[in-house]
DNA sequence: ACCTGAACACCGTTCAAGT
DNA sequence: ACCTGAACACCGTTCAAGT
């Protein structure tokens, strides 16, 4: 066959259809991809090095920018932080194949760059500035994990005591629990950040 | 050659070798667990059912249970949390892994009791209970990621702001740097527990 | 420059055969 | 019951050949 006209694929259309795949069925393949793109999985090393950029492309592709909105620096914070485990919380299954291969992608940095602005602004001193943001990354990374978990993860039928059962009963299902229990450790985290910032001035 | 004597095999051995190679090179093949044990890779299937068996083998091998120490609340919490993050942060590599496939293990599970009752005991009421209980949790698995993943995340030189910079200078690096971040966190979200503990009372 | 087809090493898993 | 050896389908990747 031999090249043709107009390219046929471009990394975005394979990181497209990479993620097409993860969402529906949570892993993909070299093979899978390129049938997705009706070409074989040769042509796609014309594009990528391999299967773990792509990862990276998919990345790429998940965090488009937003630009962060002005306002009090709880809610500046509050919303960047939103904005950020929903990127992740669009495609649940996406999250662990991210978290395997920890890469410093530019996007994610530039993320760093506001909340570090805001925090900064808020009255964080320098010395604590990381510490602050490595505790709200971990915190927004493991709410992402914890949408990608089924609801299995709480199984009622292997608490063993009668207050975790009770608490489980409670605490409702699926997107909801899930959404709900993040707000609830954005107010804890901000809440505390506050009087934080109100002791070091 | 035939059934040896004595069986050369077993789930915990599986489950050992299998960890000893994730620790030392972040992943491992069914044929190199074979190998460690001087045995062929189809005899490993008389014993796992597969390769995501290996895995929770592996989730049960480390989640050697610890009784939770008596005391303040606030110290028995924070104990246990910390336990719990260490119990990953011993094996970094292995924690994307598990985050892979996420099943309620039952020492897993078991953990989630003893944090329930504290919490319970330190007058969290019920409908609250499981948020709270995800909310550390989410702390604790992405604090365990941000020991696994290198410094490199942290990368100066991708920074846009200066006072992004600035704070990744002043932040220093490796394990002194995550454990800080993990002390920050736990001072944070305890502090916030023991005001919504008042509240609500 | 970019797609194809054939080929590679490797990997997880199965299973009949042996004791 | 448990280890072996041969065999399978599949997967990521390479590369010479084509235009």
């Amino acid at each position: 066959m031999g090249r043709p006209a107009t390219p046929k694929l471009s990394v975005e259309k394979i990181a497209a259809a990479a993620l097409d795949l993860v969402d529906a069925q949570g892993e993909f393949t070299m093979g899978e991809i390129a049938a997705a793109l009706s070409v074989r999985p040769s042509s796609l090393y014309n594009h990528v090095a391999g299967k773990v950029e792509v990862i990276e492309a998919i990345r790429a592709l998940i965090f488009k920018e937003e630009p962060p909105p002005p306002g009090e620096w709880n809610d500046t914070l509050r919303a960047l932080l939103c904005h950020y485990r929903n990127a992740f919380a669009r495609h649940p299954r996406l999250i662990p194949m991210l978290t395997a291969h920890t890469v410093s992608s530019p996007d994610v940095v530039h993320m760093y760059d506001d909340i570090a602005t805001v925090l900064s602004d808020a009255g964080i001193p320098t010395g604590r500035l990381l510490d602050v943001i490595t505790v709200l990354d971990s915190f927004v990374i493991g709410s992402a994990l914890d949408v990608a978990a089924p609801d299995q993860v709480w199984d009622a039928a292997q608490a063993r005591t009668p207050v975790l059962v009770a608490a489980i009963e409670a605490a409702g299902q699926g997107r909801v629990r899930a959404d709900r229990a993040f707000e609830l450790g954005l107010d804890l985290l901000l809440g505390a950040l506050a009087r934080l910032r109100a002791v070091e001035e």
